[in-house]
DNA sequence: CTAACGATTCGCT
DNA sequence: GCGAATCGTTAGT
């Protein structure tokens, strides 16, 4: 099946949390070393570069690591976490705005094999790419693809294979976030309520 | 330079 | 349900 490869134009929306939930649905590749792996995007996170304590570019915090947020949308930010995970981000938004989505689930479509050896599993299951650490695992996404272009040939999105309706998605407080004070209140997590491959319900 | 910690996951109880 | 794993980033000295 052939599919329309989305543009990074689609990522220069300036509403984030929009963003956040239209791509639930949305059809995620990766072709690394002669392989295509897949997944359809289940769970998203918005992070706002404006008044959002959340957010590691919040209030203009600018680091090395938070730079590529400050990009033009359209480009991946993936960062180190616990030492261990690599979190995939989806940079939005215009240059100087530092606006991100984050991926914390999908439901594997192409290349299960290889996602199963990169996870050390034997058998395909819900663990095997719901989380933000396991898919980007599964993905073959590392820090390596920093500001990698979502819209390149070893990295990018697809236009929703199937019909998502709103009702189909469920918004509740973001995962991991109390530091956030009051912003971890805000319902900008978004998920495919039909989906078994969600983080947590 | 140093120390604390994290947008998590897994194994063990 | 709880705690270890594990290291780059960050902020403070």
């Amino acid at each position: 099946m052939l599919m329309k490869k989305i543009p990074r134009s689609y990522f220069q929306n300036n509403n984030v949390v929009f963003l956040a939930k239209d791509l639930i649905g949305k059809k995620i590749c990766t072709y690394f070393n002669d392989v295509l792996t897949s997944g359809i995007i289940t769970e998203t996170e918005a992070y706002s570069g404006r008044n959002d304590k959340a957010c590691h570019a919040n209030a203009g915090r600018r680091t090395n690591r938070t730079e590529i947020m400050y990009q033009r949308g359209g480009v991946a930010y993936v960062y180190l976490c616990y030492g261990i995970h690599h979190l995939l981000n989806f940079v939005t938004n215009d240059e100087d705005i530092a606006d991100a989505i984050l991926v914390r689930a999908i439901e594997p479509v192409d290349g299960v094999e290889t996602m199963l050896s990169r996870r050390n599993k034997r058998k395909p299951d819900k663990t095997l790419t719901s989380g933000p650490g396991t898919l980007s695992q599964a993905l073959g996404i590392t820090t390596a693809n920093y500001g990698m272009e979502l819209d390149s040939d070893h990295l990018w999105l697809e236009e929703a294979p199937d019909l998502v309706k709103p009702e189909d998605i469920e918004s509740t407080t973001r995962i991991g976030i109390d530091y956030a004070g009051e912003d971890a209140l805000l319902p900008w997590r978004f998920y495919l309520k039909s989906s078994d491959f969600v983080s947590k319900r």
